[in-house]
DNA sequence: GTCTATAGCATGATAGAC
DNA sequence: GTCTATCATGCTATAGAC
């Protein structure tokens, strides 16, 4: 995942970077302007100058990293689809492509990969919704594209029954990297998302048995 | 789930059912007092009577619901192991105990149980973690009665994987729950968490052959 | 492009009459 | 317990010097 290629001017890219972990840290609302620009060593008028309004700055943090990540994610996909020259991709397959684009965004952990994921677990919780629709749109074509590869995968599933599960491997996905600390909290500190194929493969261990449940749909009640 | 018993003064119940949905709606630091009290038809002055503060408002608003539905948790999973009568709970048992209590409290719809499980989603990703302690403590022994429940079911899984297979579970119910609205849109509105026995037969189908999968641990890489 | 200064407003909290 | 009035503070956004 690259950010945007521009030649940013450095006190734009200051914010951006700043803006990000602060946003992901305390909140949107919670983070001023000022808390921004004086961390990033930046003056106060630049981000009204560079972005024109604090709500076009947290439109234009979360875009920089989003549209490359699923742009990625797709790109493996992708790439699957074609290994596999005409046959389904498998379900592990899917998910991998589905989820090593943010885990390792995360994990790689320069700068701020790490925050960005919680931001995207506010903005999913967080309403506001001013990103509401630029979450739908960014993810469009992310969905729909995993949602045929899903369902080719397992046509026995209906249509309805994989986007059920999507959005649950999406729920386990979101919740292990954005809140990572739960985890380490509750299990006392033996469990922590450090490894970055540890817990790619837990996680698709579990979600791609999830998929595959059920092969003639609703065993149980 | 039922709320406190205490007869409640009018305001101050309206404060905390008011305070609850536009926390939800708007976020915690978004939500002022004067919102708040003014669509609960109470005083600005009242907020600060009843409860003493701001902060100390989100905490009441929800220590009122997390304390009795964790509470129903735990007998549900406490009624489930005096039926087995010494034998392990089943998985999808541990996990109807676990998620039945909040997917009752939406569906049931009256006032603002929906609006709560917002309002958790938040307080996790939400970093502010004035409350992440609260929330720690109001979950210790839940997650530690579920813990040793599922270690019992599913013996030959190591302590470690069984946290982090509760950590995914909650995940999906979190997401599944607190962002119905995600699947709603990304499924061009055919599926709907308006069910509680679909949407509960569904998230446990999954989750159940999640925590059954790779017996022998860890089969691929 | 960068910075300072400030306008204009909303907020949380308090003090004191009733 | 309830209400009004007010304080002090913090905010976003803008105007204008350099």
């Amino acid at each position: 995942v690259s950010l945007a290629p521009d030649p940013l001017h450095h006190t734009k890219r200051a914010i951006l970077d700043t803006a990000e972990r602060l946003f992901a840290t305390h909140g949107f609302k919670a983070t001023s302007l000022r808390a921004i620009t004086s961390e990033a060593e930046a003056n106060l008028g630049a981000v009204n100058y560079h972005f024109s309004s604090k709500d076009a700055l947290i439109l234009a943090v979360l875009r920089r990293r989003m549209t490359p990540l699923n742009q990625e994610r797709i790109e493996i996909l992708t790439r699957f689809e074609q290994e596999a020259d005409g046959q389904p991709v498998a379900v592990e397959k899917i998910l991998e492509a589905l989820f090593r684009p943010p885990v390792e965004l995360v994990a790689r952990g320069n700068k701020g990969g790490r925050y960005f994921v919680r931001l995207i677990g506010q903005c999913l919780a967080e309403p506001g919704a001013y990103l509401q629709p630029l979450i739908q749109e960014e993810f469009a074509e992310k969905n729909q594209k995993f949602h045929a590869a899903m369902h080719r995968a397992l046509p026995y599933l209906s249509s309805e029954e994989v986007h059920w599960r999507l959005h649950f491997a999406i729920g386990v996905f979101l919740h292990t990297i954005a809140n990572a600390d739960v985890l380490e909290l509750s299990s006392a500190g033996r469990c922590r998302v450090t490894s970055v194929e540890g817990t790619l493969r837990r996680m698709i261990t579990f979600c791609a048995a999830g998929f595959r449940a059920g092969e003639q749909q609703g065993t149980q009640s």
